[in-house]
DNA sequence: CTGAAAGCGCTTACAG
DNA sequence: CTGAAAGCGCTTACAG
């Protein structure tokens, strides 16, 4: 069976010394003489020695593991997988490795999710919640694990939270459809229990106020969870009488789905379309879908530098950090009503 | 400061029996007098006690730690991250949590990552590989890790990898656009260093020798990173004299950029285009992108089931296992040579 | 059914 | 500059 994998006893043994001389050695403690320095290294070479990074951790004064938890909705969604990214990069030049896993919009899970990593000693969490309810995080701050939080803040609790401007966002897109001449906008939401979704829900009606323009129930649709679904409420909503001449898309899936009804329904050229998050392919679809874009690459990076920054010490208390979105102007948003362009 | 998290002795204490008799009701091992059991259970409970994973698999006799490491390119392709998502759907039955890294390309990065995952004693390593040589991995393997390759096999090393039919998904490909009438086919590949990069042009040249087609460099770019450089290829390739009249794109991010490519230049409805892997929106493009398309979910759920099975014991020779392709038509890969459609 | 003791691979005072 | 010893939180024989 397998041959043992050499431990630091192993590495004294051939070179020669106490264990304490090969861990100063390994953890680049200073205090050995040149000559053991030497021995300890050839020796950790002629075995392969590798240093057993859990055992360290149980050890060390700091318990430090080097190791982060990210919980997501759903890793393979990209908006996600991308956060994932920025995290990794500032995690990378730390030599910390991050566990990745998804929640799938269930608190439960979520909770799980969040004992397991703790279970496996990570330093850090960085989580885009779903709980309505984060006090079960108590217990593991307390224990000394870092929580930041990104895409939406938590609730019940305090803590780091790395955000954009939802508000902010659907109102620049309702500005900009109202510039060209929109009354009827509509607006198609993911479910109303996100935070994101509400926010954005939030900056439509705001923006409609300042506009003087009445907000009406019956252009809203909430609730749209996948492409799929979006899909059949935009195709729903534009068979109505008074249809809406613009919509506002909240969010990536949900840009996805009406961009596939307004083309089944052969009304891509007529109807103003603006999302929030960019989209896969947004300036090779016709016409090219104008969006207020979130760059989440950033967003992970700035998340991961906040976690770092507490890892390290800082303790001012909880803070959000807004990062900026860009509006994208490519076609889609710039239809008048009655389909001509601007 | 942070309260010390409980610990087992602490759980003994409060339900006054040994720290032996803690772990035994931890462990669900049995042998314990109902009595006790809920004393145990009580004083868990009131303590919030958790157990410390790391610790455990420290001192457990199968050092099993639940937890396994994924190294992809790049943890923000949607391609890589489906995979993740479905190695976690089965890790997940199973309790265990994955990491996952990018190595960027690069074989120096690859070896870091699998030491830094081995270090923290991952039971086992799903690899999307890019080393030219994983002779470096024997000694992990000595060490009890289980490893598996997906969507490139190992070099200098047997071990077990999923993939898919490289060489058929290009034929496919290929065999569908000469069926359209097509003879000069252009071939837009990833770098050659690239297992499937290299398999998919083998493809491509076989196919085109069965239909008794000459095979032209000229007609071939490879070295293609990203959806930027693809574009700007397949623009160089269309103005040649003598330029194809179909092309086939080997992987995603090269489809996109012939697509914008064939965009920008209003030649859409006149140049024929098949990819291979499916892209995010291939169906609100115009015309709708045809496209051999992976399961990458799929590739990933199997991946974790053939890991899972050797950590299960199974110590059959390594194997190699084929994940099926579809070929979804929908319209790019049915243009005629000089436009017209089918 | 239960407990005392050893030990997983390492770090960290403490002496020298 | 170096080593012997204790101990991180747990599991696992071994006795009883």
């Amino acid at each position: 069976m397998a041959p043992r994998r050499p431990t630091m006893n192993d590495v004294a043994a051939l070179a020669g010394v106490s264990l304490s001389t090969v861990s100063r050695v390994v953890n680049g403690d200073g205090a050995v003489r040149a000559g053991s320095v030497e021995r300890v290294q050839g020796a950790i070479r002629a075995l392969g020695y590798r240093r057993d990074h859990a055992a360290s951790t149980l050890r060390r004064s700091d318990r430090a593991s080097a190791s982060v938890g990210i919980v997501f909705e759903d890793v393979s969604n990209p908006f996600f997988s991308s956060i994932h990214r920025g995290v990794e990069e500032v995690a990378r030049a730390r030599g910390v490795l991050t566990f990745v896993a998804s929640s799938d919009e269930d608190p439960d899970r979520e909770r799980e999710l969040v004992h397991g990593l703790c279970a496996r000693h990570v330093d850090g969490l960085i989580i885009a919640p779903v709980a309505p309810n984060h006090a079960f995080l108590e217990a593991e701050l307390e224990g000394g694990v870092a929580v930041v939080f990104v895409d939406r803040p938590p609730a019940a609790i305090e803590a780091d939270a790395v955000l954009i401007d939802n508000p902010g966002a659907a109102a620049a897109a309702v500005d900009h459809l109202v510039a060209a001449g929109h009354g009827r906008i509509g607006f198609l939401g993911d479910r109303e229990a996100l935070f994101t979704a509400r926010e954005r829900l939030r900056g439509y009606r705001e923006s409609l106020a300042r506009h003087g323009i009445p907000y009406d129930d019956a252009l809203v649709r909430l609730g749209l969870a996948d492409a799929g679904a979006s899909n059949a409420a935009a195709v729903e909503l534009l068979d109505r009488p008074d249809s809406p001449t613009a919509l506002l898309t909240s969010q990536n899936l949900v840009t996805v789905g009406a961009v596939h009804a307004l083309q089944k329904l052969g009304r891509h050229h007529e109807i103003a379309l603006v999302g929030i998050d960019d989209v896969p392919m947004a300036d090779a679809v016709e016409p090219r879908i104008t969006v207020v874009s979130q760059d989440p690459v950033a967003l992970g990076r700035v998340a991961g530098e906040v976690l770092f920054a507490r890892l390290d010490g800082e303790d001012d208390p909880p803070r959000r950090v807004i990062v900026p979105t860009e509006f994208v102007v490519r076609g889609s948003g710039e239809i008048r009503p009655g389909g001509a362009r601007e």
